[in-house]
DNA sequence: AAGCGGCACAACCGCTGTGAC
DNA sequence: TGTCACAGCGGTTGTGCCGCT
């Protein structure tokens, strides 16, 4: 037997709230508080509305201090930056929006944010793809194949103001500091206290590159970037579940995970739905792995993200510095690649 | 002026987490 | 420990507006 329904689905109004309804639950609610049961509500009120309704009315629209639309360049950066680090989680993206709701956010990101990066990657594949064929050429001219997919598809993540490549990059978002915070907090749930010895889990500590700070372990961006591609490999060894998908490996790195492969879905392949593992990666494989061979099946999927961290890390590395295949997570990544 | 498509936003749906029993 | 009810969350859908043809 299912749940029963929070409401008589009958009897509830559906769809837009008019003026007298939005009234009587903001004076209700300003009055009386919810009472801490949103499903009896309405009927106190005498609405018509299911409770979960009442409930997302008034946190995304009558509560005092919203604020609707005109999100400004800190604020986009500021979303950007989280979603990249914690992925999709909207309502803890808004706790550093203030006035701002999780449905807001959700839209603007949905709406607006993604699109906008997207045009601006597009451009700028266009010069990067031309400046990594003059330096590939220079390089070692008269060898060099340039697949279609390692250069025009240089993620563009990599150049988002807050999310910090290099360790020693100083991240120039007005509001890291109150970004630093919540990660901080959120470490409760990025780091892995009850990590099970030998589990393939990746302890998976301050999503951001915030390796600068003093009150903490922080990881560089390297290895975070190693170690989401380490747990996907560790994923892909014992099954073929795709992105977005929650692994229960170490929960809240598949959160991190999410805002990765999503974000490199839609931004870096302009797939909005989940990876199909086959031939989406080929070339950018090839290229990483010094391999000319086609994909093989169980480097198809998971493993291939790898492929698609290396070369814009390097990148932005530079060349002649120590690249971050030293890294230890990066060495982590070696070792379970080998599993 | 009408039809159409795209966009933005509000609202709904269904699932998960959590606390009480 | 299992079940239930509720809150909360994220994905998706519905709807109205606006610009283009």
């Amino acid at each position: 037997m299912g749940r029963a329904p929070c409401c008589d689905k009958a009897n509830v109004k559906k769809g837009p709230w008019s003026p007298e309804e939005d009234a009587k639950l903001k004076t209700y609610i300003e009055k009386n508080g919810t009472g801490g049961n949103w499903i009896a509500l309405p009927q106190k009120i005498g609405l018509k509305r299911c409770g979960k309704s009442c409930r997302l009315r008034w946190l995304n629209y009558l509560r005092p201090n919203i604020k609707h639309g005109g999100f400004s360049e800190e604020e986009d950066n500021i979303i950007c930056s989280l979603y990249i680090s914690i992925g999709s989680r909207w309502s803890v993206i808004a706790t550093q929006l203030p006035g701002r709701t999780d449905n807001d956010i959700k839209n603007y990101w949905n709406t607006r944010l993604k699109k906008k990066l997207l045009g601006k990657q597009r451009k700028e594949q266009q010069a990067r793809r031309a400046n990594y064929v003059k330096q590939e050429m220079k390089r070692e001219p008269g060898i060099f194949v340039v697949p279609d997919q390692a250069v025009g598809r240089n993620p563009y993540w990599a150049e988002l103001p807050a999310v910090s490549v290099h360790p020693n990059q100083d991240p120039d978002i007005k509001d890291q500091a109150s970004i630093k915070k919540l990660l901080i907090k959120l470490g409760g749930r990025f780091g892995d206290d009850g990590q099970q010895p030998g589990s393939n889990s990746i302890n998976f500590q301050y999503p951001l590159d915030i390796s600068t700070a003093q009150d903490g372990p922080y990881e560089t961006s390297m290895n975070m970037f190693a170690s989401s591609t380490s747990t996907m490999n560790s994923i892909n060894s014992t099954g073929s579940q795709l992105p977005n998908t929650h692994y229960d490996v170490n929960g809240s790195a598949s959160n991190v995970l999410q805002g990765y492969n999503s974000l490199l879905n839609e931004l870096v392949y302009g797939n909005p739905q989940q990876l199909d593992g086959s031939g989406s990666f080929y070339g950018i494989e090839d290229i990483a792995n010094g391999s000319t061979g086609t994909s093989s099946a169980e480097s198809s999927s998971w493993g291939d993200i790898n492929s698609l961290v290396y070369p814009s890390i390097i990148s932005n590395y530079g060349v002649g510095q120590q690249g971050p295949l030293q890294d230890s997570g990066f060495e982590e990544l070696r070792y379970l690649g080998s599993q």
